[in-house]
Order: structure tokens, then sequence, then C-alpha cells
DNA sequence: ATGCCGGGCGAAGCCCGA
């Protein structure tokens, strides 16, 4: 079984001990990282690869930032979203590894918030999300075993939030950016969580002020979503609550899934 | 709640996030 979470950390170098504890804890192989916040030279692999685990990294400084972390060495093919050159902005990375599954493509995915929606911040967003289209549309051509994963920053339905009306507007839940995340999805992707948990509630994000943790006031925006090559090796998906109530947490938690060679036959069978 | 937290940067106070 090869487990794969996504996890915005919100600084990787803020949330080190965080981020160790949780995956001494949890034990994933494969790990897409977002909002690490860092430059790739200042990144604390050694702590990291101390656990085991292989790199590959588009950093930047202060702000954005992805990773990726596995236990089987990764062979990066993507530094950056294809499709524009001139954007500047850390928030992609694609790599292949052979894992015990099979060989897996796998991207780190950190979409822009675009809020304020009245600014170019949403035309950003919204582009970014037509060049992510342009590029999984290739990817599936491919049809490999791939997963898209990271922080989506788009709240795809009414229940995967805890209040509609006050998320009413925002570039997260915009009429727009939600069409996008759906015509992404609609090209054949499966929502790994969603393939495994319905109904409300299942949230990966508590913002930090009015105390929207304890109140359980909280967003999924993280998503994995799974080619169909993949979906054919899914076992298992949920979010893992944990991180997010530990001290000095980031205002995400992580989202996993598990596939395992032959599920398909099992499943037939 | 267009920032109540929290992080980066850099050494106060602003930028940014969702």
């Amino acid at each position: 079984m090869v487990k794969i979470a996504s996890w915005n950390v919100n600084s990787i170098k803020a949330r080190l001990a965080n981020v160790l504890d949780w995956l001494s804890a949890a034990g994933p192989d494969i790990v897409l990282l977002q909002e690490i916040k860092s430059v790739e030279e200042s990144f604390p692999a050694l702590e990291i690869s101390g656990l085991g685990y292989n790199l590959a990294i588009s950093g930047q400084k202060s702000y954005n930032g992805v990773a990726i972390l596995s236990k089987t060495p990764l062979e990066i093919e993507h530094r950056a979203l294809p499709g524009d050159e001139g954007d500047e902005q850390a928030r992609y990375v694609e790599a292949v590894t052979e894992t015990q599954a099979g060989v897996l493509r796998v991207a780190s995915i950190y979409l822009p918030n675009g809020n304020p929606v009245d600014s170019d911040k949403f035309g950003y967003k919204l582009g970014w999300m037509k060049r992510l289209e342009a590029h999984a549309r290739g990817l599936l051509a491919l049809e490999e075993p791939t997963i898209l994963g990271g922080d989506y920053n788009v709240i795809p339905n009414d229940e995967d939030c805890y209040d509609p009306a006050a998320w009413a507007g925002d570039a997260l839940f915009r009429p727009e950016s939600r069409s996008a995340f759906r015509a992404l999805a609609n090209l054949g992707f499966t929502d790994a969580l969603r393939a495994y948990n319905a109904g409300p509630g299942a949230y990966t994000f508590w913002d930090y002020q009015g105390g929207a943790w304890q109140k359980d006031n909280g967003i999924r925006i993280d998503h994995l979503l799974l080619s169909p090559q993949a979906a054919d090796l899914l076992v298992e998906s949920q979010i893992d609550r944990a991180p997010r109530g530990k001290p000095k947490a980031s205002d995400h938690t992580p989202i996993w899934c598990a596939l395992e060679a032959g599920a398909a036959a099992d499943k037939a069978a």
C-alpha cells in the first residue's frame, strides 16, 4: 500500500516540528507540501531526509513554495505549471516515482487564492486554473496513474463549507472558481476523498481567527484528484484532523489516500 | 469581520493569506 498525503503547512520552518512529528506518526510514502515559504537552499532537507524522504522542491522566498517528499526516488518533470513563462510564483512541482503500487506521477499544487475578486488576483487564479486544465488534459492522455494534489483554494460544493452564505462572493466559492474546478475534475479525475466519504463536515482548513477550529467552522479546499489509472488503485482516503489540534498548527490539516496494486481486480472479485 | 490570527521580513509595521 502506498499512502499519499497533501498538506499546506503554512511555512516549513515554522512548522518543522509539527511536520516531523506527523511524518513519523502517520508514515506517508509520498507527501505533497504547499506554502513552504522557503527557497530550496533553506529548506530543512537534512531533518526531512533523515526520516527517509527524497525531495523535489519548487521554492520561493517568503511566499508560496511547494515540495514533494517521497520514500522512493523522485524524478522531477516540471518545476512550474506550463503555459506562462512569466509566472514567477512557485505553485507547482511534478515528479514521477516508482512505488510498490507501480510508477506514479504526482504534482503538488498551490492554486492561487484569488481574493479580492475585484482585483487582478482573481483573474490570475482563473487563468492559472485554465493552464492547469490544459496541462491536466495532456497528463490524462498519458493514461498513467497520476495524482494532482494540493491546496486548490476552491470549495467545490455547498456541503464543503460550514456556512455557504458566509462564503458567497469569496474567490474560493465564486461560481467561476467552482466551475473551473468542475471542468478540471470532469476531464476524468476522481476526488479521492469523496470516493469514500459522503456528506458535509469533511473540512481541511479552519481559519486561525474567531475560534474557527473550536467551532468547527471549516472548509474543504485541499483535494487529491486521481487519474482513472490511479483511481483504479484507490483503497482509502481520509482527512487527518489531528495536526490541526496541535500547538503551533498550520491552518490546514493533511488529507491522504492509499493506493494498492491490484485494487481494481480485488474490487471486481 | 476586505484580518479578530499567524508567518515572513527584519527589527516596526506592513504584506499576505482564505
